[in-house]
DNA sequence: TACTTTGAGTTGTATATACAAGTCAAGCCT
DNA sequence: AGGCTTGACTTGTATATACAACTCAAAGTA
């Protein structure tokens, strides 16, 4: 005897664009990790000590802007750079702020660092075609921002402008 | 007096792919997940769901291929949704495989969840462009699919051939 | 048959991620 | 001055993610 369970319509399913960005993200982060194996960071973390080398002295807050990353994962993040030795957290400022900088031992981390990304990067670029990606990371960027821009406008309380890296 | 710093050419790293994927992964996500606030599944969920649904009775490693997804990750994350009784699993059968298919309660939650889903969906499109995101969402799959071949090309490992959802 | 290899999945460990709620001082208002 | 509000960050908790190493039985092999 069938039970009466719904019908289920799965079409379109398949155009999650949570799906297919996340799946993106998973297949192209086990790319780059593979370069940083030698270095003491992770792809992740490369990322933000980049951030920090372009905008510092950048609050916690402003790195989350610019990463889209929430400023309680942040939290984590620079508290593990900082165990490391990477970066400095400054005391409370303006406003409550904390102001993070490189150490050099950060500095020094990234330039070691940079060479297997650049050969990562590369070798990425060749395999998708160095033209076709300066426009798909263009549009990325774009979309970021239009789902940030979309996330803000259903909840008033989250109204800044997006930042740039 | 200066110390003797590296200098930092930060040249080309904000094409980083892993970098984009992940933040427009990340800001993609957020918008999703309010859409299944009143459902008893996240967005992550509802993906894997989506997957053994249009794939039972599947195997472990097949969702993983499926999905880009680590087996080691996929074991937890069917573990969970197991616990909350959505998915049963096999015993252990051919060549020690388990087998996930989707449990009546699970076939329910998957109905409830659509319509936020939808929801979510058709905004997102709605923002985007919906003919542009036909052909983006393809060249994302696209690329999950080149990352996981150039990936397993420096592991002779890891040979399989890519399964589409 | 006995030995080896392979494949599917699990466990240990560690990082990444974010929501809800908390802390606390700076700024504002009366 | 005294109290209220706001903003920047932190903590509690939970999920997402994956590498390395492990288990164990099935398949292959001598």
């Amino acid at each position: 005897m069938a039970s009466s369970l719904p019908q289920l319509d799965l079409y379109g399913t398949a155009y999650c664009a949570s799906f297919n960005f996340r799946r993106a993200a998973r297949a192209v982060t086990r790319l780059y990790d593979v370069a940083f194996q030698g270095t003491k960071i992770r792809s992740t973390q490369f990322t933000v000590l980049i951030a920090v080398a372009k905008a510092q002295p950048a609050s916690i807050s402003k790195l989350g802007s610019i990463l889209v990353i929430d400023s309680t994962t942040l939290t984590r993040s620079l508290a593990k750079l900082q165990k490391q030795g990477l970066i400095a957290i400054s005391k409370r400022a303006e406003r409550r702020q904390r102001f993070v900088t490189l150490t050099e031992a950060g500095v020094a981390t990234l330039a070691e660092a940079l060479p297997g990304w650049r050969a990562a990067q590369e070798r990425f670029e060749k395999a998708v075609g160095a033209e076709f990606w300066l426009g798909f990371r263009r549009e990325l960027e774009r979309l970021a921002h239009v789902a940030v821009d979309l996330d803000a406008s259903e909840d008033s309380s989250k109204l800044a402008e997006p930042i740039v890296l």
